[in-house]
DNA sequence: TAAGATTGAGGTATCAATCTTG
DNA sequence: CAAGATTGATACCTCAATCTTA
């Protein structure tokens, strides 16, 4: 008999799961294609690929109003980390801060002029760029039960209501 | 009539786009699952994430030896930035550098024993962690889905024989 | 007391330039 | 000259502490 406990798996039966192949694969995949996003990006667009997220986030908002803290959370952000980014898009003229009529805690990120038309030109390249690198790889039926699979484990991952859509 | 050329989406349309829509929740998804194992893996193990990837990388290769450039492509990391991660982890005793014997220019990063254990404790709570926020929120169908949709796209965007597996 | 926001300290990834070897 | 690896400069994110207001 050997020392080991037939009951405990070996290191090498633990790095074989595919449990882990999995998630490396989604990882991987993950980063292969924003790699690829990103220097498509870079033609329409002389900003960081993090600046191209809060002007998404604002511009698919009704208003082109967020409050800081709650626009931290969509890009994924801390909010002392979201705090110096705006401060660079503020100090470059996409954004502006603007008071928040209802409680004077808060300040809501605004949209500028400026910060529309850089959303709208990085959009005529990003959304082709998409296009090519994910919605065209996929057949219809692949996008949907990636849809489906995304948000489910999205959801599981989340604490109650941090998404709305 | 407007000054709108019918046939160019506006800012409206481009934001609401499906693709940005799905692209989006697959950010969010990964980060947020992603933020579920740090937490968890946390416990098993007093190393930042990045580390456990290396050790991960060198544990899946048979003799535990990789090349410091190709480990670097493996854990999706910079060239430059990975040496300073190496000397971290060299630094508290979980690899070693050794020379490569038919290539004087490379070395070869390589578990020591410490690194093995530390491995083997972190796969010990990440298997159960990735079996909780992943494996088990998907029905096996949903899983074979998501590994031959991450293949594609995966393959798409890298250049080709990036990937053995 | 809690929530929104900011600041300074600390850590670390990327990039470009450089050195060595094939 | 190309490839593997390293270094210094730069950028910027996270965390904890702090200030203001609800």
């Amino acid at each position: 008999v050997t020392q080991t406990d037939p009951m405990t798996p070996s290191l090498e039966q633990l790095v074989d799961d595919d449990r882990i192949t999995l998630w490396g694969l989604v990882l991987e995949a993950q980063h292969q294609v924003s790699a690829a996003l990103r220097s498509d990006l870079a033609d329409g667009m002389p900003y960081p690929e993090a600046w191209f997220e809060v002007l998404l986030r604002l511009g698919r908002t009704p208003g082109g109003s967020v409050p800081m803290t709650k626009l931290a959370r969509m890009v994924l952000f801390s909010s002392g980390g979201f705090t110096k980014l705006a401060d660079r898009m503020e100090a470059e003229g996409l954004l502006r801060r603007v008071a928040c009529p209802g409680d004077r805690r808060s300040s809501l990120a605004t949209l500028t002029p400026k910060g529309r038309r850089a959303l709208e030109k990085a959009l005529r390249v990003h959304v082709p760029s998409l296009e090519r690198h994910v919605a065209s790889v996929l057949d219809a039926s692949e996008r949907a039960q990636l849809e489906h699979i995304m948000r489910k484990l999205r959801a599981s991952a989340s604490p109650p209501g941090t998404y709305d859509d």
